[in-house]
DNA sequence: AGTTATCATCGGCATATGGCGATGAATGTT
DNA sequence: AACATTCATCGCCATATGCCGATGATAACT
């Protein structure tokens, strides 16, 4: 469930250099549970089981793809007491989620990636400072 | 290699909505090969041979690839003669590079995913207008 | 100490993925 | 007409992926 840094050669050894960091990037938001994950993280951290609750998923399975997320450098986990809190780590993560938001409803899907709140302003005519993309720790600890 | 949009629950069945179209999406920036695919055609569009050739797989590998790059809407095929030629399809593929970029960077890792022409300004001080995301088709029919 | 709760890790299993060569259709060339 | 080229598709195979239950470690609670 991991898919490992270093497995060397990608292909055959002799692909353009594209480093194995983005498809490792990309492969953590290519699963539908991830992704989920991700929203469900956008609205606070979480412990496990929560996610666990909240998935249907069973807790070796929601561990493992915290793990996947966790090596993609997407998410932070808080060990606190005898539970483990995610949060998400990477506040760039939205543009990146808006953007893709912005190319599959430019393909024709209605796609919903990030909350309201981690949206870029519609045109911004210019002279609104930066918006969105703000990390809220709503604690739980 | 494809990945049908029709194998229906994801996961288990009771995931909060993520849809099917932003895994398809992720999964297929989420390969080596395919990534490469991308940065060449950036570069202009291309033959399946010319692929097949600067990626060093064999040419059903690339085909393979290429239908799942048309699949996620990212490639168009332009049949032309007995070749076929592939081009980027959708120019709103650049911010999400970019973004992927910016978030790789942020993590640490140095990786360059869209080439400088394709690339948002450094900040943009405000005043200029748009500015990358340009699709530039270099015919070749 | 004993029990309970939480979680990371492991092994097993069914399926998906990505690699290849072979085949056949379509088209251009001789 | 015969041949060559290009490409999509198919079957095969090795490996990766994702799911689960079981196990063991850690920490809290009685």
């Amino acid at each position: 469930m991991a898919m490992n840094v270093d497995d060397a050669q990608p292909v055959s050894g002799r692909l353009p250099g594209v480093g194995p960091a983005p498809v490792l990037l990309f492969h953590s938001l290519a699963d539908p549970a991830r992704l989920a994950i991700v929203q469900l993280l956008a609205d606070g951290e979480r412990r496990v089981v929560d996610l666990t609750k909240e998935l249907g998923l069973a807790q070796s399975t929601v561990s493992g793809h915290l793990a996947c997320l966790r090596s993609a450098g997407l998410v932070d986990a808080h060990p606190h007491g005898r539970s483990t809190f995610y949060a998400l780590a990477r506040p760039e993560l939205w543009p990146l989620l808006a953007a893709a938001e912005e190319l599959l409803t430019a393909s024709g899907t209605t796609t919903t990636l990030c909350p309201e709140h981690h949206r870029p302003e519609p045109v911004a005519v210019c002279g609104a400072a930066v918006r969105g993309c703000t990390m809220h720790h709503s604690g739980r600890h």
